[in-house]
DNA sequence: GAGATTGGTTCAATAATTAGACTCAGCTCG
DNA sequence: CGAGCTGAGTCTAATTATTGAACCAATCTC
């Protein structure tokens, strides 16, 4: 968190670990996704100290990723619920979930995500828009935007 | 890391970041998809302490994210590659690259990811592949699989 | 209004991270 | 050969973060 090295502060990826970068961040963001709003919630959902959620819940609230709410007009108590911001994390738990998936040591999957309209299980892949192919297809290189000069490097496909 | 949730061990994104779930951990995965290898080029790369980069290469190794091996039959200095295992975390990086892109606040997306062969971008979206559907645009749910009984619940789009 | 529940805060103990010094092995250059 | 540099760590002491446990004030429940 306080870490912000000099290198990787111009990179997206270190900005969102900024944000989600705590072990415990993204597992507040998943049960947030499923519908958990308050603190005790949280609480026994994840195992997660009083002291600890308390900080994150602040820290999340600090980055617009929960917005923090009276239950009800005039109410003490709160409410945590998702921003736009929070909900766009979705791709990042999907990812982690499928790795989780195929690597983790489990029998079988825990969850399977499903179209809640139809309750289809979904099959979720990353597909490049403009070709049409899987990412795992792809070999990925990276532009790197300065104001004004570019060049390219590549890496292997993943 | 010493965390494991009652309700989250049987979970794929709990199992998923008590291997990357350290602050860390994906940057020097990130580093490590672009090609860097050597332990100085990481902690050069990342402004990482010593200390913490030998804990977090030791960590990956043992998780079969990296492997260590000597840069040349029976030198003493090693390099550390990506396994399989660790290859397959690009599609969390991706994920986390684009939610950097979008809420970080940074002028312009800092680097660009392009096709390696035809260095044309990439506009990678999550899709259903048995629908053709971007995730997006899917109300998502799940089924927890148990080994006999499931059940399903819904959340809304994301 | 007694007792549990919710939503926290405070505290002391423990664990992790950090910067910086130190080590040791291999080059490299004269 | 020997001095100095670089790479790849380890060690130590100081700082920070996390944890469990106790505490507290509202709110609900009956």
């Amino acid at each position: 968190m306080r870490r912000a090295s000099l290198d990787s502060v111009n990179c997206s990826i270190a900005q969102t670990l900024d944000v989600v970068g705590d072990p415990w961040t993204l597992l507040v963001v998943r049960d947030a996704l499923w519908g958990v709003t308050r603190f005790d919630e949280f609480r026994r959902s994840l195992g997660i100290p009083r002291a600890t959620l308390s900080t994150r819940l602040r820290d999340l609230v600090d980055h617009g990723v929960l917005e923090q709410r009276p239950i009800e007009e005039g109410a003490t108590r709160s409410e945590y619920v998702l921003t736009r911001k929070g909900r766009d994390l979705r791709p990042v738990l999907v990812a982690m979930l499928q790795w989780g998936d195929t690597w983790a040591e489990l029998p079988t999957p825990p969850v399977t995500l499903v179209d809640s309209t139809t309750n289809e299980s979904l099959d979720l892949t990353y597909v490049d828009q403009t070709s049409g192919r899987a990412l795992r297809d792809i070999a990925v290189g990276r532009r790197i935007n300065t104001h004004s000069a570019s060049a390219a490097e590549h890496s292997a496909t993943g």
